[in-house]
Formats: C-alpha cells, sequence, structure tokens
DNA sequence: AGCCGCTTGTGAACGTTCGCACAAAGTCAA
DNA sequence: TTGACTTTGTGCGAACGTTCACAAGCGGCT
C-alpha cells in the first residue's frame, strides 16, 4: 500500500463519503431504478453515466467510496448497485418526515408521490393557522404546530420540512431541533441557525432563478459585444456591462 | 448517446465571476434587503456575513469579485451593495418566465409572491391538459402549450420553468429550447438533455431528502459508536434574519 | 498633524473536486 | 490455456473553492 499520506490524510477529516459524491447518489440511484425498470441487469459505467448526465470518470470515483461492487469487462449490477447505493444513503430505512406549513406549496408536497416513492413517510401535517388545523388532505388531518412534541414522539420522526413563510422559519426550526428533530429541509428563503449536530438543506427557488438570471444576462451581452469580457481582478475598477 | 458531457465541458470558459460566487450573491442581496428595510445605511462584512451565514473573508472575497465598494474602516453601504449585486445578478431588467405543467406544484409556483419580489413575471401559464386550459389563476388565463411559440415571442420569454411529471420534462424542454428560451428551471425528477448555450437549474426535494438521509444515518451510527468523534456536521449555521 | 482602532481587499496556504489516462482484472471464444 | 477485448478502479496533476492572516487605507480623536 502506497496509503500512508492517504491514511493520515484521511484520518484528520474522515467522512468516509466525499460531500460531492453524497449529493450525487440520489441521482445514480434514480437512473437505475429507470433501468431496472426497463430490465436492464447490467450496466458499465459509461451507460450509467450518461443516463445521470455526469462523466464516468467521476461516476467510477464516486462508486469506488461504496467499495468495489462493480466487475472488470461487465459493469455494474444494477441490483447490487441500487442496494448498495440505497445502504450508503441510508434508505433501508423509512424516515419519518414531519411538515410544517400546509399552504399553498405545502398542499403541494402533501400530495407530492415522490416523498413515498422513495423512503420517506409523511408522519404529520402541521400549522398555526387554527382555520387549517383539522383540515383532511390526502388522508391526514392537520394538526397543530404546538403538537409537535407529540407528534414527533409517536412518530419518530427526524425530518423536518419548513414550508411557512420566512418569518416563521426560524421559531419552527427552533421547536423542530428543542424536540429532537436533527434533519431540516428549508423553503423558506431565509437563513437557519441551529446547533452543529443538526443539517439543514435548503430548497430556493429565487435563489435558482436569480443565478438563472446572472448566466442570461451575460449571454445577452456576448450576443452583442463581440469582445471577449474578461476581468482581470487586479486594480482596474471597471464598471460590469449595463442592459 | 449523443450528448452527455454538454453542459460541463462549455463552462470551463472564463466568466470572470466563480460560480460559487454567483451561488451565494442572491443570498446576500437577501440580507441586504432585510438591513435596508431595517433602516441600517452601513454594513461589515463581518456583520453580513454572519446574517447571511457565511464567513466573513468568503464574502469579502466574493465582494471583490464585483469590483471595491467598501470603505476601509467602515464597511459597505447597503444600497451601493444592492445596486451593485443587483447588476452583477442582471436583476435590473425583469425578467419573463413561462411556467409549464400548473398541477399541484405548478399552482403554488403560480402564486408565489416571491417570483414578483425579486425581478421575475410570469408571462404564461401553460399546460397540456385540455381540462386545466382556460382555468384562471392568479390573474392569468392557463394557455395550451402548443401556444408556447406565440407566448414565447409576445412576452420575450428567456426563462422557462417545468412542473410537468418527468416523462414529459424532456419534450417540454425541447419545445422551450426550439422556441429560444435559454434558461431553464426544472423540478421533474429527471436529467434534461440541452444544447452548450441553454443553461439549466433543477430543484429536487427527494434528491435533497436523501441527503439528509444519508448524514441522519451517520449520526445514529455514531451515537451507538465510542470512538472518533470528528466534525461531521458541515453546514451553513449561524445567524438568522431579522424580523 | 499624528496616532489609533477598525475594516477592507488580497496573497498565500490549504482543502476539495474533477477528469485524464492507464494498469489491473475480469469475460469470452477458440 | 492463451490472447483479444472490455471495463473497472485509481494515481495524478490541474482547477476550483475556502480560510487565514495581514498590509493598506479610512475615519475619528486628541
Ligand atoms: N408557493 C411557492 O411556490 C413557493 C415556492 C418557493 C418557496 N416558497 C416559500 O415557502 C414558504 C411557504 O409558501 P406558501 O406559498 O405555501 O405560503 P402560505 O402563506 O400559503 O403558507 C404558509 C403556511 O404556513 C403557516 N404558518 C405560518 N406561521 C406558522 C408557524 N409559526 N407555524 C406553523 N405554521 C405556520 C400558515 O398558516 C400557512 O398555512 C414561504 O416561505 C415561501 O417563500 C413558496
Ligand atoms: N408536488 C410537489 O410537491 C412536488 C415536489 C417536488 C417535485 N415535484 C415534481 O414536479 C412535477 C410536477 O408535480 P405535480 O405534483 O404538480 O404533478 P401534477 O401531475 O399535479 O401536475 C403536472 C401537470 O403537468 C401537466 N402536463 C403533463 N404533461 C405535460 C406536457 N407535455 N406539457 C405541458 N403540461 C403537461 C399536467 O397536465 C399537469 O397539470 C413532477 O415532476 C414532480 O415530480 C412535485
Amino acid at each position: 500500500m502506497s496509503d500512508e499520506r492517504a491514511a493520515a490524510n484521511a484520518r484528520t477529516r474522515n467522512r468516509g463519503i466525499p460531500d460531492a459524491t453524497v449529493a450525487r447518489l440520489p441521482i445514480y440511484l434514480r437512473a437505475l431504478h429507470t433501468l431496472a425498470d426497463a430490465g436492464q441487469r447490467t450496466v458499465s459505467s459509461e451507460e450509467l453515466a450518461t443516463v445521470a448526465g455526469v462523466n464516468s470518470a467521476k461516476l467510477r470515483k464516486d462508486l469506488s467510496h461504496l467499495g468495489s461492487y462493480g466487475t472488470r469487462g461487465v459493469g455494474y449490477d444494477v441490483a447490487v448497485l441500487v442496494d448498495t447505493i440505497s445502504q450508503a444513503l441510508g434508505l433501508t430505512q423509512r424516515w419519518a418526515v414531519a411538515l410544517v406549513g400546509v399552504g399553498n406549496l405545502g398542499h403541494a408536497l402533501a400530495g407530492y408521490a415522490g416523498f413515498a416513492s422513495r423512503g420517506f413517510r409523511i408522519a404529520a401535517l402541521l400549522d398555526a393557522d387554527p382555520d387549517r388545523v383539522g383540515e383532511r388532505l390526502h388522508g391526514m388531518v392537520v394538526r397543530h404546530i404546538d403538537e409537535l412534541p407529540a407528534v414527533v414522539a409517536e412518530g419518530s420522526v427526524s425530518i423536518g420540512v419548513i414550508a411557512t413563510p420566512a418569518n416563521a422559519a426560524q421559531d419552527v426550526c427552533d421547536r423542530l431541533v428543542a424536540v429532537g428533530v436533527t434533519s431540516i429541509l428549508n423553503f423558506a428563503p431565509c437563513v437557519l441557525s441551529v446547533p452543529d449536530n443538526v443539517d439543514v438543506r435548503k430548497v430556493d427557488l429565487s435563489i435558482e432563478l436569480q443565478i438563472l438570471s446572472f448566466h442570461e444576462s451575460r449571454k445577452a451581452a456576448l450576443t452583442s459585444l463581440p469582445s471577449a469580457l474578461s476581468d482581470d481582478g487586479e486594480d482596474e475598477y471597471d464598471e460590469a456591462v449595463g442592459p
């Protein structure tokens, strides 16, 4: 082994699987399910990479973090890979999710089939509005946010989804954390403050649109200006392009 | 097996502002709006970084890509920074957006105030279902997807949002590209294939949940293992935004 | 004016991610 | 068994991103 350095390096901050890889595993899993449904038994890294929209070397390196499950000259067994990735992502168990905020977005989320088709179960719908509490929705009854402790205890909830307005999100977040939720998915456009042991991920539509806007205006500038737009970050203070 | 490396390969060209920075500019912008609403005139990198949930050195480096707009010993003028970032993101113009797929999610998106409050305008709602076409929704009428060419031409639409089922997404995407849309936000859980000049961003709820699942199961494993309490969580935490 | 404390802007070190290129390891046919 | 062929798994350098640390610059105070 020439892994002295690698071992020392890994020991410094060993997380096992790189973040970038973890973020892609669900994409591979989805692609594999598609292939499995089409009856395909094995798949090469080249083919799977194409379906998943990534480079094949990257795919192989990603999978190598999970172990060595391929067969050289053949490829990967689709079923084995599905199991392996599911295992790595912790999808062998069914996670219970509490959805807080049953407004416009919350209604859509509550009925989203993609929750159940992956290993997630909506354990409860919660809202603060008395008019909403008691509403029947997709076989569930909306309960009051004050019932959160009971709901979490009953359902072994460890994941919370926040779909409230931004000004309520931190309060809801604090309540979730207080009752033991350690993973939060936040749809509200705000930064949440949580303890170190709690993971937060956010989905923000308007951030995505603004990123598209950046590229779009860059493209528009390129079509009208033939010269390359180059910024050397030196002492020149060149104002950005206008519309 | 035609075009797989399309997107990743094309973005090798130097763009001036790093991708990671562009992705954070909207967060800074939101934080700045909050501060401005609270009447604050200037802000230090330390304070703004705290509100935005990032490291202050990172914030300063990000802003330095836009030019030198701070005053040493004082900080940044909030209004100037809002203008500068808005300019950089191309938000000085109002982008027209076409929303395709007015189902559960589409209904929520159509009514989303966050569209308009940033510089985006929903120019049209489109669906393929004859029963949905003609429906009035938030002051707009749902039109048939076949009217897309007319809709795009009328409204100067350059951004498309796809909220159809996954099996229709590629077809809708192709139609959007065919009529000149060059930025697409995709909510369907699938990989879209587009020409090099088209940008695609995706929002995928179930990927986010699966990433949370990974960390959650990692945490569960740690509580039963006595050794090696290394830091696992790597998230954005720190302060929240104001009222 | 001169000093002092504060904050920006950035060089440099470090960490992470990417993708090429290729040896190793397998299949398959004869 | 051998050899042709296919595909994995990974070493490596480059590109990208993050963080530290501090000189340079600014405002205010004496
Ligand atoms: N609608 C969209 O398409 C969309 C898209 C992206 C992001 N978002 C964000 O998602 C969030 C919800 O959006 P929406 O359109 O559903 O808003 P909404 O106003 O329709 O729904 C919000 C719901 O949260 C409930 N609520 C308020 N305070 C609460 C509290 N303290 N505890 C529990 N519930 C509480 C309200 O009673 C309401 O039912 C917002 O932050 C919005 O910015 C919405
Ligand atoms: N509902 C959610 O909370 C949620 C969350 C995340 C992702 N998604 C994804 O968003 C997409 C939409 O979800 P939904 O729950 O709104 O589904 P939905 O079935 O309620 O709505 C889909 C809409 O798309 C329309 N449509 C179908 N084919 C079309 C075509 N070729 N052209 C134009 N319109 C077409 C349908 O008529 C329907 O109105 C799905 O891909 C889903 O996986 C939904």
